[in-house]
DNA sequence: GCGCTAAATGTTTACGTAAACATCGGTGTC
DNA sequence: GACACCGATGTTTACGTAAACATTTAGCGC
């Protein structure tokens, strides 16, 4: 008897729209939708009653509609490269919470390779899936710059990157950086700084190789040649090992504290003493930095910063749509250097 | 003359509508629709003409009317108590590929404290903004479990705990996990097993303690008394410096590798040698765990599988949604342990 | 060639919301 | 007291899509 009543009925509990909200208050859909709206043309009274009745049935704002309607999502979406590193991770960390905070949901792409192809996907894809705008955090790895160019649409906001005029960009300030980091060691008397530098293919890393060179060449140094690592703990070690066995080494300053991690560890199956025999500074200041052994004296890097001022302005391109189009800024998020045990003065040659 | 013209005309691009293609191809609008959704019955010439237009015009589904109409967003939602962990980061990295393999967007929320209510607020935002299911990560903070249930009408998964009988549940295996760690410390001939435990606040670490003990006593050994850290390297340092200084420990199991990195950080301080004094087995396998030094013998996670599963389970009753509500599961993702260079046979007592 | 079937395509409608416009009292101005 | 005006509320409509239903066309058996 019950053989079509087991079929499935009522799958979902239909939620209820403005329309039975307006009946149960025994108003019009217009009203709920001011008061859902938070218009100010309301009565106070016929407002406490509508919002009693969306509690009463539950009511939930249906966000397709309404984006169907007015055309905003209130989502951001966003683009990166890999979820795999830590300055990655943190500037995600610090948009969400930021976009949170704005009343604006955050739509998380992951794209593998960074190509052109790959965004271009991941970029028509949140235009489909409907956002607002998009921020494209392009870690380390290099575009191909000349050709990169989004079809137009949505507003954009480019993290970490040299874009140029074409988007806005939010960067840590890289050649800063390397500059404390190098000026930090020839302050403490070492009379040449070695590098261990990320690989050419990155922005960040070709940053911070110039800045360091330059500051050496400002210092009336000749930069030594320059050891190119790809960002992992193998290539610091590697190049720890080569740099260990060389006596005239007494500083190194690695492009990121997983390198600076690797070549200590070197340093130390050598038999060299971190930082009496040789300094090294790092880049990132990584959770675990100041429990390395020694504690790493780094770089830190200002994810949240540069987190916050991309919604920031990605919701200022947002909000003017349409009318300052061209508006494209750089913003600069400084980087501060901490001090810890893995440099010291070089020892007097003996 | 142009003053009107310079006022704000046509801000957005109107994006071409299905009906802007259907009349550009010669077809109705349902037929567009059809050719969108690859519905089979459509003439192979027509839909070449449709998907001509649409390359033409650019069309783009609108997703706001495709989910106002279909009631399927392609969206799951992601909520996170932070983003600062190393498995949170390979989870949600797992979880946002498979998502897009399945073609499905991610829309992430983190929460900052594990409470009922912030998890409730992220809980109807995520339902107001459109997804189809939730996937909660609760990384290792407890929640008041005896009262955690939320509104229905979404499928929810439910990652690192034991909300139980209520929600599927995704999980690694943290009692294989922490038998490992104990019974290659045993293989190798050590007596004892100290044990520096995460929070007891945390489900993951409680488990990890537990099957230590359990693991101990089948072995026919009294546990110690456990150290109670916070996960931080700051609480490992702590305990290492207490364990470091007592010379009948010679075996050590952190409940993480960042623990087991600061307890390191503290046996060299004290003189102490890793592993020939002391053995250190941590929990994780960060990253750089294979470059700490000594590279340190860990108990792997498989974090992208965590990150399949739930995926996998959750679009299961996304599909099935009204059928099987109560068809929850429990979902174990196994350990393995790692062996490297911080763990070795005690030396025999002189 | 007739009627039948099935495939291809068109037409109508509804999803829930919010803008635009319409209505209806009451209030202040002269 | 007539008029304009304003605030509160109701009515109509359109957003872009896809399901349901309707229509046309081609193929096929007899």
């Amino acid at each position: 008897m019950a053989t079509t009543e087991g079929a499935p009925v009522a799958r979902k509990a239909a939620r209820p729209s403005m329309g039975d909200v307006a009946r149960h208050a025994g108003v019009s859909s217009q009203t709920v939708s001011r008061v859902s709206n938070g218009h100010s043309n309301v009565d106070a009274a016929t407002r406490a009653r509508v919002i009693e009745s969306m509690r009463a049935l539950g009511y939930r704002p249906n966000s397709a509609a309404r984006a169907l309607r007015s055309g905003r999502f209130r989502t951001i979406g966003v683009i990166m490269f890999t979820l795999r590193t830590f300055g990655n991770m943190r500037t995600l960390d610090a948009i969400a919470s930021e976009a949170a905070h704005a009343n604006y949901s955050v739509m998380l792409i992951p794209v593998v390779d960074a190509t052109l192809e790959q965004v271009s996907g991941a970029y028509s894809r949140l235009s489909e899936q409907g956002v607002d705008g998009v921020i494209i955090v392009f870690e380390a790895h290099l575009l191909d710059n000349a050709e990169f160019t989004l079809p137009p649409g949505l507003p954009v906001v480019v993290i970490d990157s040299n874009a140029g005029a074409e988007y806005t960009v939010v960067d840590t300030d890289q050649a800063e950086g390397a500059r404390q980091a190098t000026e930090h060691l020839l302050g403490l008397g070492h009379r040449q700084v070695w590098h261990i530098a990320g690989p050419e293919t990155s922005f960040s890393a070709v940053h911070r190789t110039e800045s360091w060179r330059r500051t050496l060449k400002n210092a009336g140094i000749e930069p030594p040649p320059v050891l190119y690592g790809d960002w992992s703990t193998e290539s610091g070690h590697r190049h720890g090992l080569t740099l260990g066995r060389r006596d005239d080494v007494t500083a190194i300053f690695a492009a990121n504290d997983q390198m600076a991690l690797g070549a200590m560890r070197a340093l130390h199956e050598l038999g060299r003493d971190v930082p009496g025999d040789i300094s090294v500074v790092g880049f990132d200041d990584l959770e675990e930095a100041h429990s390395f052994w020694p504690p790493l004296t780094t770089i830190r890097q200002d994810f949240g910063e540069v987190g916050r001022q991309a919604i920031q302005q990605l919701l200022r391109k947002v909000d003017d749509y349409g009318f300052d189009d061209e508006d494209n800024r750089r913003v600069t998020v400084h980087t501060q250097l901490i001090v810890r045990e893995s440099t010291a003065s070089p020892r007097v040659r003996a």
